[in-house]
DNA sequence: CGAAAAGTTGATCTACATCAACGTGCGTGG
DNA sequence: CCACGCACGTTGATGTAGATCAACTTTTCG
């Protein structure tokens, strides 16, 4: 078996020198962009609300997410509406729609965002000098299929509270990588009603949802700040994959000793 | 006789040599598939049930399936299981797994499958030696996501009925484009156990949404084939976003009425 | 300070799940 | 060639997670 073992110090980054960008890969897009990095112009401040990439729309230009919140989602002509996935500090936004014609979903900003943007245009002059370049944008369009991919798994096969305890614990460990996130608590500016298009449920089912996770001592979300009560217990309402994410992420002890206990447990 | 599709007419092929891969875009995998034909070695035969690709572990191979059908798929500890997709000829298995470390989910053959191998080892060479592969595959892994978060949309906001029918449309659309479907009628070898575990719904009430489409003289399903009954009220029931997946076809005169005609409407 | 956005709460309804049979085609082995 | 078994489909009865509707409260923000 392959790095089950990667956990301890950090390895990662050791590893990381002495491969290629695809294999290097060992985080979630906020790695990769590094690779990236250099693309990144000034950056520049948009308003709660801006849309990134407007479904049906030919995309000129990529985005580094550098602060702040946005959704991505598909509208229904009939007010419906499926958020796909939630980006955050560190993502891309653009780079699929830039791939394909036409954006096949939108992008909208669910709070003030801090972006720089590169124009697409010169995507395939990089590509031609920097085929490390392309190699980075496909595992980064490999990663956000993973990602709708769980996310289909929770929407399609899981009860509502699971739905929830999944979507935190997913949003929890993306932004602990990054640093953007305390051991038991972080900013969350979703509303419940965003929520419910994000899990396919209604707001009012979301809300009792999130009054069940409490009750149980699991999670709690006040306002914006989600505060995880119980890590373990919530992973395992979560229906948490360890390889989902884990190999993927410098685990503190705390983390460690949760998944450890979980794998433990005879279930 | 596999592939009898690709080859001969196929102004497909005519403007591939004009325009750069990632923008001649113009269909589904099987397109771009033409790209990495010579990456494909001699075609051998698996047997329904073969898995591809297999949650957890890394993926050596690409497979490129020449004839059959397979699923992807995630199952869940406690037997659960979500279809993420599923795999027609021409499509490619693999590339994403190749992309991450381990591959995130299983593909396990429906049918009897032809597939032809590819080492993923090599595939870093190719991408140094010509660029445009690596944009290729990159449009792969887009397109993937676009068709798993259509697929979300489905299962989080869409009615039985509706999921039904759009998948329907979805994989008869996916088969037109390589010449696989006929007007009104195709293959499709999905028990109704499995197409409950694509949309989330359960096989008795799969059963009953079937029945209800086939009253209602839109669809009906005997054993493996589909035959079509009106297109137009398919689509609409469907809500099928036209761009989608059509200003990707070669639409048939009929689709394009039919696609006019659902416009037409005041809805 | 007023209005809109976000969150709460209870009553009611329904789409879909679950359970439990039974039918039917078909492949395999005797 | 039959028959047995099994995978798949069909059907009804009953249960429930979650939707819908309809207030009302609290927070946010211009």
């Amino acid at each position: 078996m392959f790095q089950s073992n990667e956990g301890e110090s950090s390895p990662i980054t050791q590893e990381a020198r002495a491969t290629p960008v695809c294999r290097r890969g060992h985080s979630v897009d906020g790695l990769a962009t590094t690779d990236l990095q250099f693309l990144a112009g000034r950056a520049e401040i948009m308003p709660k609300g801006q849309l990134l990439e407007s479904e049906g729309w030919p995309q000129k230009e990529i985005y580094v997410v550098k602060d702040g919140w946005a959704m991505r989602h598909k509208d229904l002509p009939d007010g419906r509406r499926q958020v796909l996935d939630f980006v955050l500090p560190g993502d891309l936004v653009g780079v699929e729609a830039g791939a394909l014609q036409r954006a096949d979903h939108t992008v909208t900003a669910l709070t003030d965002i801090v972006v720089s943007r590169f124009p697409f245009q010169r995507i395939e002059d990089l590509i031609r000098e920097h085929p490390r370049v392309a190699t980075a944008l496909l595992w980064i369009a490999a990663r956000q299929r993973a990602v709708v991919a769980e996310h289909l798994v929770d929407v399609g096969r899981r009860s509502g509270v699971e739905r929830i305890a999944h979507l935190v614990v997913e949003l929890w460990l993306r932004l602990k990588t990054r640093g953007l996130a305390a051991e038991h608590t972080f900013r969350m500016p979703v509303t419940q009603d965003t929520l419910a298009d994000a899990l396919g449920l209604s707001v009012v089912h979301v809300y009792r949802c999130l009054r069940e996770l409490a009750r149980a001592g699991l999670v709690e979300k006040n306002r914006e700040m989600v505060t995880i009560r119980d890590l373990p217990g919530l992973l395992e309402v979560a229906g948490f994959e360890a390889a989902y994410l884990t190999d993927v992420l410098p685990m503190s002890d705390e983390m460690a000793e949760a998944f450890a206990r979980l794998g433990a447990k005879p279930t």
